[in-house]
DNA sequence: CCGCCATCTTGTCAATGACAAGTTAGAGTC
DNA sequence: GACTCTAACTTGTCATTGACAAGATGGCGG
């Protein structure tokens, strides 16, 4: 077995992704994201010193790609970015709103969590009706996630849409810079 | 020692909730319980057959609680009473919407959760209103949980109540029963 | 007063996270 | 082109945990 794998960093975060999307966090094992990845049972915590480190590390990653994710000139879009993210990187999702999960404190998580934070701020502010559409945003995702929401043979989206229109009609194209 | 506690399984139910407030569900152990309830590491199983069967028991108590919270007239005093629920018993909720923690097609979990599913549906129904009134009070609450949401320095269910006004104004005094 | 059996205990096992100590390979140096 | 240096990985070990098996206890029906 070669000594170095080539970037087993990154293999072990999509492993990650991979072992949480099959069987939820809870059951989330570092000896086995080594076995997916070919290597020894130690070797994960060599490049994140323990399970808090590496849910730390992709805790981060996902708030860099819900951060890109989020860049939309318009209010709506970017609520329905904010499910669609949700959904297609569930797994990133579920760990980046557990802070018992991670290090929530450290300092590339926060800094990640702020470049996310400056998006959603931007267009949600700490105005009510902004507030309100990521509450929608996410509390529509998480329910759906958790198969608590109705009409699971629809899309989505187009359900997340028809949240969003419930939101007085002046705010689906308001970025929220005039605030 | 006693061998009869005299309600062993409510004291474990108990300890629950206590433990998960503690340290969150991921460092739930099982021993823990029997620790905190003064008997020996194997009396939960006796109960509860395994961690995932305690779960469901914890979960189910939390749906049959829900159900309870929300009977109201108002359908802005059902989304107040959800936020409320969520955030006096954090434990609860944060399990019930974690299927991956319990058993989820188990009958008496099964029978808990549709009765406070009829008491949402009533009000929330299969209609966007109600469903984005359901969205904006379950997201706020995981949000404000999870410590993201801004403004902690406020109260939670005023700043609830206001984002609940940003729904159209005839939604918040509508029981749904109309429809 | 005697057996029954739900309740709880003790004992054990495999799996896990964490850590310590050893091994390897590849990069830099001369 | 051998030599060292060290990051990357391995092997080994330990305490803790969940699960299970088997035994102990004590209240209750007969």
């Amino acid at each position: 077995m070669a000594y170095h794998h080539g970037d087993l960093r990154r293999a072990l975060l999509e492993a990650t992704a991979e072992a949480i999307d099959e069987h939820g966090v809870a059951a989330l094992s570092m000896r086995d994201l080594a076995r997916r990845a070919g290597v020894s049972h130690a070797a994960p915590t060599h490049h994140f010193g323990d399970k808090a480190g590496l849910l730390t590390a992709f805790a981060t990653e996902g708030y860099e790609q819900l951060a890109a994710a989020l860049v939309t000139d318009s209010f709506l879009e970017m609520g329905v970015a904010y499910v669609r993210f949700a959904l297609s990187r569930r797994a990133q999702f579920e760990v980046m709103f557990r802070p018992d999960l991670y290090r929530a404190d450290d300092p590339e998580l926060v800094a990640a969590r702020t470049r996310s934070g400056a998006a959603l701020y931007t267009g949600a502010g700490e105005r009510s009706k902004g507030q309100a559409a990521w509450s929608i945003a996410h509390g529509f995702a998480t329910l759906w996630i958790s198969g608590a929401f109705p009409g699971r043979d629809q899309d989505p989206m187009v359900v997340a849409r028809s949240l969003f229109a419930q939101l007085g009609q002046d705010a689906t194209n308001d970025t929220g810079a005039a605030g």
